[in-house]
DNA sequence: ACCTGAACACCGTTCAAGT
DNA sequence: ACCTGAACACCGTTCAAGT
């Protein structure tokens, strides 16, 4: 069967449900193809390129928000529009790491953020709400990432299962409803920046590529 | 010289200044040290435990809490808890993933999560604001990241340097603020948990380790 | 157009053997 | 106790050459 950019995703995709990204190699993943490991790169630029085709694969399971006259709803949409995410990257073991380091590669808005942001209180000016979807994401990312991991840990018997998942579902809950309030009030309480002695050193000089010796 | 545990650090916080966390691999670092790389193992059971020995330098910096009287304070001191954080991570390339990635590993109460605890608005209870430390450390560590990646991007010209670091500085805080503010208001409306159709399409079948053909 | 074979320049880690 | 030398089992990527 002809090898196909589709083929590859699929491929990767049960390697990822199965193993997890450790076992995601360009190589590993030929073999399973039964191909040559630099056929792939005739259909995908890079390893990196393929992380951004699984993350938009993991997502695309999340249920389309449907779009109300381009008005910004309530809470509870934003809060089900978290959920939803949630559980898109829950159903791929790695899930929500595969989508961080994609992310972090291609910075490109992810389509839920955009739901996020559409979902988000109507008190805010565009600009806070796509900071606000941005800071929602920062927030589901890493801790479903710390969830998933953590659970990985659990089945290698590496860590002590202290914890239900209702319980690690109220937790996140917690941490969605909470930033979710916050930004419900954020136009009554504007962000003044006060002092702030902490900026710049972050101006790290740059010499050469790679140190040797 | 000896090699020293705390020198194999120094020599790697040298690597992770100066040309960032792709750069650090055992070999380049014992090559830096004018050593073979097994010599590292000696002293280091492995890059992972390096690693996390590098996240706690980096929070290091941090200024320590002056614990008054075991007090929860109000919401300028849980601001500036995750600013202090900030400086700390930015001061190093890379510095938010190495310390994402260690938490990971290790996920062991990090400093200044229990400074991020002790300062978050007392009408938390002990859970919540366990709960609420750590979804805060998610929002820096990915925000951080994002910011740190993205300058990286713009060094290497990829990427358009479009925002100035005081508007990079506000958003940052505009996330730290809602956060905080949502915080303060959890006990007045406490997380009920509705409709879960979402739960526990999560366990996903574990096979056997690493596939093969 | 699509893939193989083979190489290039790397990894983390282990471990007998040396000192 | 501490380190070398050398190996093991991998990586991502490129590219002439084949079909």
């Amino acid at each position: 069967m002809a090898l196909s950019r589709e083929h590859i995703v699929d491929a990767a995709m049960t390697i990822l449900r199965s193993y997890g990204l450790a076992s995601l190699s360009m190589r590993n993943l030929a073999k399973n193809l039964g191909v040559q490991p630099g056929a792939l790169y005739w259909h995908v630029k890079s390893k990196q390129d393929l992380l951004v085709l699984l993350a938009d694969r993991i997502l695309a399971t999340t249920p389309a928000w449907t779009d109300q006259v381009g008005a910004r709803s309530d809470r509870a949409d934003a809060r089900q529009a978290a959920l939803d995410i949630r559980t898109a990257l829950t159903s791929v073991k790695d899930g929500a790491e595969v989508v961080s380091v994609a992310q972090a590669l291609n910075p490109r808005q992810l389509a839920p953020l955009q739901r996020l942001r559409d979902t988000l209180p109507s008190n805010l000016t565009l600009r806070q709400a796509e900071w606000g979807a941005r800071a929602l994401t920062h927030y589901i990312l890493g801790a479903v990432a710390e969830e998933q991991t953590h659970a990985e840990l659990i089945l290698a018997g590496v860590a002590a299962s202290e914890e239900s998942t209702a319980y690690t579902t109220e937790a996140f809950i917690f941490g969605v409803d909470a930033f979710l309030r916050g930004l419900g009030a954020a136009a009554s309480a504007p962000c003044t920046v006060i002092d702030l002695a902490t900026e710049d050193q972050r101006a790290v000089p740059r010499k050469q590529l790679h140190a040797d010796s």
